[in-house]
DNA sequence: TAATAAAATTGTAATATTGCAATATCACGT
DNA sequence: ACGTGATATTGCAATATTACAATTTTATTA
C-alpha cells in the first residue's frame, strides 16, 4: 500500500491528523515560528534564515496554506506572509480538545 | 532525497514535530483514543474496533510507544495499553507551548 | 521592451510511510 | 511437549514525502 486509509475514520480524527501532520516536520514548525516572529516575511527570508533550498521551502509553505494557516500580501513582486490568527486559535482548539478528551477518558 | 534534514533545526523544534508527527496520522489519533476511553485494551481490541490488519495496528502502537505515550502491562498472553498520562501531559504541554509562543510572536 | 528579482511549478531521485500476508515469538493451558 | 491465542517481526509492494536543479511565471524597473 502506501496511502493512508482515511475513510475508515471519523471526520473529526481525520481533522486531528490534518492538523498535527502539518506540524509534524522541523521544517514547517520553523516556517510557522519564523513567520510570526517576522513583519514582512518572504519566501527568500525564509530560505535564508532556515537553510533549505527555495523549492523546498515553496513546497512546505504550499502545504502549511492548505490548512488555511496563512495569509498573503502582494507588494510589488514581493509576496509576503503573514499568520492567520484565527485559523491559527482553530487548529489551537482542535489539537487541545483531542488532549483534553484523551486525558478526561484515560482518568476515568 | 526523502530525508528529513532533522540536523539543521533546534531540538525544540525537533521535539514539538516529533510529538506531532505521531498524532499526524489518523490510524494513531484513533488508537490513542480508544485506548483511553476503554480500560485493558489490546492489541486485538483495537484491531476489531479500527479495522485495520493486525501488523498495521501494531507497527502503529510501535511508533506511538516510541514518544513514550503508551504503558504496557502483561497479563498472561494478553498485552494491555494504557495511556502514560505523564507523557501525554509532557506531549500536550510541548505542541501547547508552541501555539502559545506563535500566537504571542504574531500578535506583536 | 529587456533585464531583473521573487516565487511557484515541474521533473526527478532518494527515502519514508503505510498496509498487509506470512512467519516468528511468547505465554498459557492441556 | 503440543496446540492455541496474542502480538511482534519480516518482507514486500504501493504510495507519499522530502529535497533540489532547472524552468516557468509574474511583476518591477531600467
Amino acid at each position: 500500500m502506501g496511502f493512508t486509509k482515511k475513510h475508515i475514520f471519523t471526520d473529526q480524527i481525520n481533522t486531528i491528523a490534518n492538523y498535527t501532520k502539518v506540524i509534524g516536520h522541523p521544517a514547517r514548525v520553523a516556517i510557522i515560528q519564523h513567520i510570526s516572529e517576522n513583519k514582512d516575511c518572504n519566501c527568500n527570508d525564509l530560505v535564508k534564515a532556515i537553510g533549505l533550498a527555495q523549492p523546498t521551502i515553496s513546497q512546505h509553505l504550499a502545504e502549511i496554506r492548505k490548512t488555511g494557516l496563512l495569509n498573503q500580501k502582494v507588494k510589488g513582486k514581493n509576496l509576503y506572509y503573514t499568520i492567520n490568527k484565527d485559523q491559527l486559535n482553530e487548529c489551537r482548539r482542535v489539537v487541545n480538545d483531542f488532549f483534553v478528551k484523551t486525558q478526561v477518558s484515560c482518568s476515568k
